[in-house]
This record gives structure tokens, C-alpha cells and sequence, in this order.
DNA sequence: TAAAAACGTTGACATAAAGCAACACTTACG
DNA sequence: CGTAAGTGTTGCTTTATGTCAACGTTTTTA
């Protein structure tokens, strides 16, 4: 399997590593879904889905990174999701309901993508058990998620948000700058930053 | 079909229309699913699962209502979940994982319950397609749901908070104290309190 | 490679909301 | 049914965090 995976053309080998990991597929099985995905190389900052888009695709980073955010009638920016190499990430509220986005879905940085279309994507929910069990893994995991980040957030002051996400996701104030972490953070970037300088 | 839930037993009939709603089941698998279903009576502030607990069960609410909170290391109260008759309730992210709540389910009054154990659920779910989908469906929504709340209330003072409230859940604010209002917005009562009066 | 734009840091100031406390009112329960 | 516990409201004070602005540094891009 191993072999077959090496095989591969070098962009499809992350997302096979990654469907092979959740639970042993066939090769069958895998080439079918693998063939639902096209290559797509975006710049830094382009947007992948608008405000008032309907999403209508599933990506899959190769490189680079990619962020979900909205921004309210003040202006406000607010950042819920970061998705880095070997995730997936789209605006899956609008991918489930087909109702506009209401969010952006944008590239942090230059990226190398695999996008599959909501049709291939659903069509495989529902004809490959595999794929089945990797979209509820994908549910459940970010249901928990959001559930983590809502205990995580409510009732805290900017030091022990800080520390939360430190403690649980160390690498994001790596990769994130200052200004969209706080966004993420729900506090102003200058708070962040003092913040941060007395941990 | 209605002729076959109404010769049902009472308790049963308010999850077979939940059952029913979403998708045509037949009879007999309706029946083999309200069969896994055990009727449970709770007190009022009866705790269902608690915080270092590993959550076995799913409750449909046949009468009252539950809530799901937690409680930080300075003892104040988060509350992420309010479900009333009609609605699913668990501790879902540990039902999931298996690993402890870290945070409770709680009857707020007297209620009337059907308890599926974690068990039964996930056999329904591997073996029964509408289940499954059934599954699917209350992950989605949680998931659609807890984005909504991280966008509704990242960066909004309490003003907006609160109208936000009104308008995503406008029955929210008649059937849950005040206190427990609060700890769900993430604001003090007393700011809860004088926020309303000036609405 | 140099100019321009964006970013992070820090200080001074303004403000929304928390904490605390007192009181009236409602609800729970022996 | 009456006492006790809990809840909602409101005034006063305190505090954390936002806002604004200035400055130096890094990053972008022409």
C-alpha cells in the first residue's frame, strides 16, 4: 500500500497519508476518491469563498495555510478557523446548508490546494462507507472543537485566553500574526501583544 | 404511518414525530430504534453526567429541559446548551470520545427523558441507514450552531449579545433565568439585568 | 534594492462591564 | 403555610481592555 501511495503523483500523496491513516482503505476505493480532487495553487491573500457566495467545495492544503473569517457591521474582523498543511478546511456551514457563506475563506500565504466539488464530495458520502466515516470524523472532530473553543473563551481575560490556545494548539501563535490571533482571540492587537510580553 | 405512532405508548410518540420529520422510516425500523429508548424521570437540578464522568447515554426530552455548563478553576459558570421537549441533549464531545465530560448535564426542572446508551446509538447508527443519517444530521446542526455562536458573540458587547439572542432564539430569554442567561452570553446578571431594561 | 505599506509594541486616556452590596420579590420546601 | 433560600434589580466603585497615536521594524512589491 505503501507503494501504491509513493506511486502517486507527488500533490496526491498528502491527502492519501491522510485517508489512510483515518482507516484502511483499498486501492480502489482510494483512487476513486483521490480522482475527485483537482490541483489548484492560490496566492497569498486571494479568497477562495465570499461573504455572499454559496460554498460550493472542500479543500485540501498541500502547503500553505488558509484562514475562515467574517467581519460585522463595525468592521470588526473575526477569525474562527486556521487550517494548515495535511487539513482540510471550507466554509462548512454553507457547504452543508448551501445558504451564503457569511464568512471569507481566504489564503493566509501562497498555497498548493486540492478542491473537491460538494457534488463528488456528497456523491462519496453516500456511496463510499470509508468516505462516510471520514466526513462524521470531520463533524465530530470540529463540533468538539467548537465546543472546546466556546469553554475555552467564555469568561476568560485576554492572559488566560492566551494561555489556553498556547496550551492547546502551541503551534498557532507561531504561524498566526499578532493582528489576526487576536482576531481569533476576541481581543485588540495591542492587548495581545502586552499580553504576551508578561508571560 | 400516524395511526402506527398514535397506538404507540405516549412516552414513545414525541420521538417517533422527531424520527419521522426528518426522514420516512418504516415501521419496523422505527420500532426497532424507539425500542433502544429507555424512559427516565429526572428531578429538578438533578445532575445526568457529571464533570470527571464519561458520558454512556443520549436523552431525548420528552418533557422539561436540561442544560449543559461547566465550571472554570475560579468557579464561575460557562453554559454552552439549553435543550427543551422535543430536543436531543448529551454531553456530546465525550459521548463521542469517551474520554471525561469536564462538564455537566443537569435538569433544570422536573423532566421526562428517553435514554439511549452509547452503545445502542452506535449500533443504530453502523446499521441503519436512516439513523445514521439521523447522526449526521445532529452533528451538522451542532456544528453549524456553535459557529454561529463563536460569530455572534466575538466582539459584541453585551447590547449585542443580547439582541442576538432574541433574534437566533427568541424563546431563549423567557424560559432560562437570568442567571443562567448570563452564563451562556458571557456576561454578570447584573449586566444581563440592565441591558434588557434599556432594550 | 529602495520606497511604501503593513505590522508590532508601547504609552496615555476613555469606557464598558465586573464586582460588591443592599433591597424587594419570588420560589422552594419542611 | 411560613420561613429560608434564591433571584432580579439597581447604585457605586474598580478594573480590564479598547481606542488612539507615535515610533521603529519587518515585509512587500514595483
Amino acid at each position: 500500500m505503501i507503494q501504491f501511495i509513493n506511486a502517486l503523483p507527488k500533490i496526491y500523496q498528502p491527502l492519501a497519508f491522510y485517508l489512510m491513516q483515518r482507516n484502511e482503505i483499498d486501492q480502489e476505493k482510494l483512487q476513486r476518491i483521490l480522482s475527485c480532487f483537482q490541483p489548484l495553487k492560490v496566492s497569498r491573500k486571494q479568497v477562495l469563498i465570499n461573504y455572499s457566495e454559496i460554498c460550493r467545495a472542500y479543500y485540501f492544503i498541500n502547503t500553505g495555510s488558509l484562514r475562515l473569517f467574517t467581519v460585522n457591521n463595525a468592521g470588526i474582523e473575526t477569525s474562527r478557523y486556521f487550517a494548515f498543511e495535511g487539513m482540510f478546511a471550507t466554509a462548512l456551514p454553507s457547504f452543508i446548508d448551501q445558504k451564503p457563506a457569511l464568512e471569507y475563506l481566504q489564503a493566509i500565504e501562497k498555497s498548493e490546494l486540492l478542491a473537491i466539488s460538494r457534488k463528488d464530495f456528497f456523491d462519496l458520502v453516500d456511496t463510499t462507507a470509508k468516505f462516510s466515516h471520514i466526513y462524521r470524523e470531520i463533524l465530530e472532530i470540529g463540533f468538539v472543537n467548537a465546543q472546546k473553543r466556546i469553554y475555552g473563551f467564555q469568561g476568560f481575560d485576554a492572559l488566560e485566553k492566551v494561555k489556553w490556545v498556547i496550551e492547546s494548539q502551541p503551534k498557532f501563535l507561531v504561524r498566526v500574526s499578532n493582528k489576526m490571533a487576536a482576531s481569533y482571540l476576541g481581543i485588540s492587537p495591542s492587548t495581545l501583544s502586552r499580553t504576551k510580553s508578561r508571560l
